[in-house]
DNA sequence: ATACTTAATAAGAATAATTCTAAGGAAAAA
DNA sequence: TTTTTCCTTAGAATTATTCTTATTAAGTAT
């Protein structure tokens, strides 16, 4: 964990531990997630220290917050522009790192100043697949 | 209200009010704000009513569920495949009907059965760019 | 039009995710 | 070391959403 050294906010072992679980993590784990997790090898972590520090990661640029959750927020530590692929069924989320031009055109843009970009792919994934299930998730 | 009548569901005053304040809706509200702008006319709605009615009109296809706002879902009767433009600071959402060529390579879909996309741009929109607000939504 | 069957509604309770509060504690500055 | 600042914890509070149950109304058959 020397690369925090100089991330320039308190280093406190709660923060470490969180900094830690998300270190390379492409899961996009939900804060509940990250709780379960880092409770473990750290059990008096609390739900709050939790949001306080993904609040404060985000508000530095260190990690994304994902709305592509439905039912709860999600967090990618990795802050290089890039996208995502959705599984339908099981919620999955998996990365993509291949560039597309999307300009939108002047006319279009509603007098919005636009400065990003963000592209959900829909789909089904490996294990849903398998699985074979009848019913979608509706 | 004529072009409900073969909708297929039961049409009672409650969906017809909800129906109403959607159609050609371009505002993406949230079932809160369909609450309040139906219950004016309609005092005895229900929450659940809302709800239940939004989930219904999902799963038939007749609206579309936003995961766009990370704090609430949205909801949009235009089912045509398009595109939204979210504000960062205000977070209004308008919506881009351009289309755009985005396929990913065979190699970097993971296995994945990709079945659609939507495209998330963000900017900021002219109410936002004129109040010169100095504080970004963090 | 009337009765029947089924599904929808309303009100509020329950749940889940997230944020807030207050008190104590640890890190950095003086 | 003392002070100051900020972090952590535990739990309460809040917000969005879902669930429950008795009641009511819509659609259908009579």
């Amino acid at each position: 964990m020397e690369k925090y050294k100089n991330i320039g906010f308190k280093l406190t072992p709660q923060r470490l531990a969180i900094l830690d679980y998300l270190d390379g993590n492409k899961n996009h784990p939900s804060a509940e997630e990250i709780y379960r997790k880092v409770s473990k090898r750290f059990p008096t972590m609390s739900f709050a220290t939790v949001y306080n520090t993904l609040d404060a990661l985000r508000k530095r640029g260190n990690i994304i917050e994902l709305t592509i959750d439905p039912d709860k927020k999600r967090f990618d530590p990795n802050t290089e522009p890039h996208h995502h692929l959705i599984c339908i069924r099981c919620r999955k989320i998996m990365d993509i790192h291949n560039k597309f031009s999307v300009t939108v055109k002047k006319e279009s843009q509603g007098g919005f100043k636009i400065i990003g970009n963000h592209i959900e792919f829909y789909g089904i994934c490996p294990d849903c697949q398998n699985h074979e299930q009848k019913e979608e998730v509706i």
